[in-house]
DNA sequence: GGCCCGGATGTTAGCGCTAACATGCGAGGG
DNA sequence: CCCTCGCATGTTAGCGCTAACATCCGGGCC
């Protein structure tokens, strides 16, 4: 009675009549066993459904072939394109893909998950997540394999440890103000995502500054979410400052969900974009294309992101010891996209 | 000059002057350890920083402690909240998670994703996917673990193994339809989504019941992606035959999406919503609220279907093998959420 | 006081694989 | 014609852990 136990690499040898160090020759692509020899094991394996066990393996060879995908648990377009890009650029390196969600955003859940993906061995690790804590999380884990973070962090001097991955997020944000600048806008507005995150920061620093040097009356105010139900409220906000003489003119939003949760508070004041109002996007998530008006916004490349952080893995693991603990950026540029929804401003 | 290895439990044993198997029995929970002796031992893990190597405990145990999870691959709103609920329930449980996502949309990358997730020794593999391709290939392959497939698939009849969890596509495409169909309108399109996707087929299989039990005029055109822009071309190519009089005057998108590009292309034609057309989509993707106007649509329940995915693995594991390999069905209602985009038709 | 019992711990034997070394055998050179 | 070399294969010893069994010890019992 007892269970058909999966067969293992002996049964495969007994019943190719070889030894089983000869199927694992086999397996392995080791070049001397003669063809015919392979065949029989080739046929012995098909025959009884063989699959090597791969915890054996692992133990054996002290590698887990086996990366880590850390994320920030939302389902936003953005960072999940980002982490399918990362995984499918993974496996098709040979690497198996395993993920761990932060819970909520504080260091805590990120050293949580930090630690339940060194539990199980991996060989490296991509954090497709731009949040401060999980950045700090891994300068002081100080994980036993390389780390790649997509962030736009730039305090890298800071960074003990990993190789950031990032769209620029500062030129983006510098591409959509000078943008509206130009269109002759001189009293804007940023709304800011969440503080923790970097790319937040970039955006809102950009903003920042290109305002400060041309001189425009700017303000930033920050939300505490990237939802759309953020900017619609602060929409609601907002609308009497922009019906005033002399109030801002122009909206360059966090992101583009924040833009359409915003687009229709002030649609809802009888504010109009881009006439009364220009609203700047940032993400060009699908469907912003094909709103009415249709979003201006910052095109991030979120695939090329994954796949920027995987070769910057495989540089890692390349690299002799010394480079690995080094800090390096990759940096992609974004896109300023214009559309509709922006407008020029007498 | 080796280099420094990881310590294993005999290290910890040495420090702690006892037995390996101490170690394993503290690490385990094993009642009978003096809580002096624990003490020892848990201080010496602290010191070394140990950590237990999964792969041997893997090969000792075996048993895996791992859940797979196979993805479609797409980046939308719907089935990357599934696949996190899913995450994050698995973990919630104790389990690793490997993810393996479809390259492409045909039976081959299906079975490949799958033995991808069968040779990684997964305990149970969850495929947030409703394609049939899958399902199929899960039928033909028959893994060695339980399965359960997030699906609308009604002809589980057919199915050879597999639990199937889905939020009911039928009854949304009904209530959607009955929702126009109560404003009055009586010609009617439905744009279905690809026919290899169960839910689509579902939603469109309501469509024609509905209608014709109705004696409604009504047509289904299949669109082959879930993308806006494929709602946009329909919509240009729709528009002249909405216009004319007695065309169809009320429009059920397979997706939020379709909806969008779809409402942007009419309104490109000067026809509005829900004044000339009334438009239906389904998903309620995030932002779908806020659209002017804003979406009436179909509400899925999808960090609930990730949920149930979880508790229908628990429950295969926990049942007897009989009735693990029989197929079950558990079925969650979606909500229609009627807002401005469906009027009444005169 | 000897015996038995059970809690606390140690010892041993694998799990299924790979790495390293051992063996056997035919070909080529002296 | 024997020795050597290298290819093809076999044998052995772990990888780091858990499970099963062995051992030791003190206390309660008759």
């Amino acid at each position: 009675m007892t269970p058909p136990r999966r067969p293992a690499m002996a049964d495969v040898a007994q019943r190719a009549g070889v030894s089983h160090q000869t199927v694992s020759r086999v397996l392995n692509d080791h070049p001397s066993v003669r063809p015919e020899t392979r065949e029989r094991v080739l046929a012995a394996i098909a025959e009884l459904g063989y699959r090597r066990n791969r915890a054996a393996r692992a133990l054996a060879t002290a590698r887990t072939t086996t990366v880590g995908v850390l994320t920030s648990g939302n389902a936003h377009f953005g960072p999940a394109s980002t982490v399918l890009a990362t995984e499918s650029a993974l496996s098709r390196e040979g690497y198996f893909v395993t993920t761990s969600a932060l819970g909520s955003y504080d260091a805590a859940a990120a050293v949580g998950a930090l630690e339940r993906l060194v539990d199980q061995g991996v060989e490296g690790i991509v954090a497709v997540c731009p949040l401060v804590d999980v950045a700090y999380a891994i300068d002081e884990l100080d994980p036993p394999c390389p780390v790649v973070v997509v962030a736009a962090r730039r305090d890298e001097q800071g960074a003990r440890r990993g190789r950031y991955v990032y769209a620029d997020q500062y030129r983006g944000g510098r591409e959509a103000t000078e943008h509206l600048l130009g269109l002759g806008h001189t009293n804007l507005v940023h709304i800011a995502g969440p503080e923790r995150w970097f790319d937040a920061r970039e955006r809102a620093a950009a903003f920042r500054d290109v305002t400060a040097a041309h001189g425009a009356q700017a303000r930033v105010v920050h939300v505490r979410g990237w939802s759309a139900r953020r900017g619609y409220d602060l929409g609601h906000a907002l609308a009497e400052e922009i019906r005033r003489p002399g109030g801002p003119t122009a909206v360059f939003a966090a992101n583009d969900l924040i833009a359409i949760g915003l687009m229709r508070a002030l649609w809802e004041h009888g504010l109009r974009v881009p006439d009364d109002v220009s609203v700047v996007g940032f993400d060009d998530v699908e469907g912003s294309a094909y709103l009415v008006p249709a979003l201006t916004t910052v095109r991030q490349p979120f695939a090329a992101l994954g796949e920027a952080a995987v070769d910057a893995l495989l540089e890692a693991w390349a690299a002799p010891d010394a480079a690995t603990l080094a800090v390096t950026a990759a940096v992609i540029a974004p896109e300023l996209v214009v559309r509709g929804s922006t407008g020029a401003h007498e």
